[in-house]
DNA sequence: GGGTCATTTCCTGATT
DNA sequence: AAATCAGGAAATGACC
């Protein structure tokens, strides 16, 4: 507790966020607070629904920063949650949390679940120069969106494809019994697994070559005409829902 | 150190 | 026109 006090209390409290940052925020760099993100990854939509336990945590003192709120009066051990946590919580577990911070924050959530593109807000606070060397009081956050465990593309692949609820739309199941499935956002895919590789120069161009490799291993089928559109194959296991 | 494995990188050319 | 697909060839890094 007096961790997480002293980490808030690090940020100048008496100068305004807007007063200390750039103003075109259109031409200034995300800082790479997670290595290995891109800025593409940023510009998509990012709703709280799908952020990490470290984005929450940024959220959560970006808000007490900006209201300045008394951070002892914030029952931290609450917010050890990932996003899809977050926005289920209801008023009152606000209430119970932050005390008289409770409708604030409750409220100014609801704003960002409901807003469809990164807003100038979310961008200011995810960005913010402020934060970047505060530490975060909570373990370091799974892989966005999914938490693919598989150390082979094919089981990355396939990993993400299982949390249908994190999966933020970046693969999409075309016949679940038969296996096939298609790339939605083929770029966005390919960043991620570079990320798990730590290689932030992986495109989907490179990472479709490894997934030709695999028809001849048998560990996915071709599927011909259709566009980003794959089948697991006979080699391929863990994705049939009558598995595991 | 050598060999294998699973990609990664690069490339040329075809297809959508 | 841009994105995607097809594979060959060679390079790379992890692992045994």
């Amino acid at each position: 507790m007096v961790r997480h006090t002293t980490c808030i209390m690090s940020i100048p409290s008496t100068a305004s966020i807007e007063s200390q940052l750039p103003t075109t925020w259109s031409s200034y760099p995300c800082p790479d607070m997670m290595p290995g993100y891109t800025s593409r990854l940023w510009s998509q939509d990012y709703k709280p629904q799908y952020w990490s336990k470290y984005l929450v945590w940024q959220w959560l003192q970006q808000m007490v920063d900006m209201h300045q709120i008394d951070a002892a009066s914030i029952h931290f051990q609450n917010f050890d949650v990932d996003g899809r946590q977050l926005c289920s919580m209801t008023y009152q577990d606000f209430t119970r949390a932050t005390g008289t911070m409770g409708p604030i924050l409750y409220q100014s959530l609801n704003e960002l679940k409901w807003s469809g593109t990164l807003t100038h807000w979310t961008k200011l606070f995810m960005c913010s120069p402020l934060l970047i060397d505060l530490p975060c009081p909570f373990p370091e956050p799974s892989i966005y969106p999914a938490d693919p465990q598989g150390t082979h593309l094919w089981e990355f692949i396939r990993d993400i494809l299982l949390n249908p609820e994190r999966n933020a739309g970046l693969l999409k199941w075309e016949d679940r019994t038969d296996g096939v499935f298609r790339f939605l956002k083929s770029e966005d895919v390919a960043q991620l697994w570079g990320k798990k590789k730590n290689n932030s120069t992986m495109t989907y161009e490179k990472l479709s070559r490894a997934m030709r490799y695999y028809y001849k291993r048998e560990i996915l089928e071709h599927v011909d005409g259709r566009r980003l559109v794959y089948k697991f194959g006979k080699n391929a296991q863990g994705w049939r829902l009558s598995e595991k």
